[in-house]
This record gives C-alpha cells, sequence and structure tokens, in this order.
DNA sequence: GACCAGGCACATC
DNA sequence: GATGTGCATGGT
C-alpha cells in the first residue's frame, strides 16, 4: 500500500512548517481542521513575531484566540495553546532541545497530561517535531484500514498505532511518509463517504468493496 | 444548503 | 465503559 501511494504522490514533504516549535502548534491548531485554515492562523502569529515558546506564552488568551481565529475552535485552542506552552516553559524554559531530550515515552506521556493534547496531536509533535519513532494514527489512517478490512471499525487510537508499528518497518523517515501519505489519499478519496474509483489503493479493496459502508 | 476538515474534553446514561 | 455533543472557521 505504500508503494502504490508513492508512486501515485511521491514524497509529501512533512510537516509543512519551518520550525519544531511551528509544528507543535500546528498540531494543536490542525485538531479536526483543514490545514488552509492552520495557515493563516500560523502567518498571523508569524506576521506578529510571536511564533516562539516564550513570546506566545506570554500572550493574553484574547490576543492568540483573536490570532489564532483562522484555525476555528478559537477560544479552546488557544486555552489548549496555553496549556502546552506552559509545559514548554515552566518544565523545559522554552528550550525544545531540552523537551526532546526527554525519554520518549516519558515525554509521550507529560505530553497527553496537557489538557488538549490528545494521543494524535502528542504523536504528531514526538514525530514530526522530536523526531521520535512513533506512528501517527488519525480518522484517515482508521479509514482506510478498516475499509480495507485489515483492522476492526471498533479499534481505539492505541490499538491502531500498535497495529501500524507492528506491520511498518520502525524508521522515522518512513513514519513520517506513510503517514503523510495516507492523509494524502484521505483527502482525495478516503471521505466519510468513500470515493475508491480512481483511488490508489482500489486493488487492496476486500472483494465486496470497502467494508462498513452503507448504501 | 449540505458536507467536510490532519481531535479533544466533558456530560450523561 | 460506551455513546453523544460542543467547539468554529472556511472550502467544495
Amino acid at each position: 500500500m505504500f508503494e502504490a501511494l508513492y508512486e501515485r504522490y511521491g514524497p509529501q514533504h512533512w510537516w509543512p512548517a519551518e520550525t519544531p516549535f511551528e509544528v507543535m502548534v500546528g498540531a494543536v491548531l490542525a485538531q479536526n481542521t483543514s490545514w488552509k485554515n492552520v495557515r493563516r492562523a500560523i502567518e498571523n502569529l508569524k506576521d506578529a513575531e510571536l511564533l516562539e515558546p516564550r513570546a506566545l506564552y506570554d500572550l493574553d488568551a484574547e490576543e492568540l484566540a483573536e490570532l489564532i481565529r483562522p484555525a476555528g475552535y478559537f477560544t479552546r485552542k488557544a486555552q489548549r495553546l496555553r496549556n502546552l506552552l506552559k509545559l514548554v516553559v515552566e518544565r523545559y524554559g522554552g528550550r525544545l532541545d531540552r523537551m526532546f531530550a526527554t525519554d520518549p515515552s516519558t515525554l509521550r506521556e507529560e505530553l497527553l497530561s496537557v489538557n488538549g493534547v490528545g494521543p494524535e496531536t502528542a504523536d504528531s509533535i514526538l514525530l514530526y517535531a522530536a523526531g521520535k519513532p512513533t506512528f501517527v494514527v488519525d480518522t484517515y489512517t482508521h479509514r482506510v484500514l478498516s475499509r480495507h478490512g485489515l483492522v476492526e471499525a471498533e479499534i481505539g487510537y492505541e490499538g491502531l498505532k500498535e497495529f501500524c508499528e507492528d506491520h511498518v518497518p520502525e524508521d522515522v523517515a518512513h513514519y513520517n511518509e506513510y503517514h503523510a501519505l495516507l492523509v494524502r489519499v484521505g483527502h482525495e478519496f478516503c471521505k466519510p463517504r468513500p470515493k475508491c474509483e480512481a483511488c490508489p489503493l482500489k486493488a487492496f479493496l476486500p472483494a465486496g468493496g470497502p467494508v462498513g459502508i452503507e448504501g
């Protein structure tokens, strides 16, 4: 499946950000939100020269919310960002290099303890900002694998992540590309209502078509 | 106008 | 423990 995706789409150059901190912020802003909206919000932060830990930490919640408005859920996400910034600044002195020197499974727990950082956000930070070999799964990963009959629809985040890590060679660059390609094919084909006709993964579908689709 | 988007926390049963 | 709901902008 990876080869089929890579042949169709080529390298995705993820994460689309200039710094690890931008990845962290983007990971929160991207929750259930289209990337174009996230980019507007990131641009606002860049234009205001606030895209660094200390500066964002010192910013009022209301001003932060206004800057990230285009990303949607802006009052929630402002609070979530501030919760995460509290960890970064108060525990690691605003130094991501120190934060990322922490043992990965310990850091994962610390990230998950932040209100507003769930498993996908934590893993995105670990893989795309910290460069740790953790497989990031999301809605598209779940749809692609369950519709192809590879996992049960009821599998949870951790189960799905485990499945991927058990079946994909452990390599940061490969994990990076694989998740990005799943998102890419998801955008185009693996929607809530699937469009399998021209999908590069069509050959991998079971005989009766995608699993668990009504109609 | 309907549907969709790179989740998460919280209320309620 | 499982299921439902609010959050919000912006594109197709």
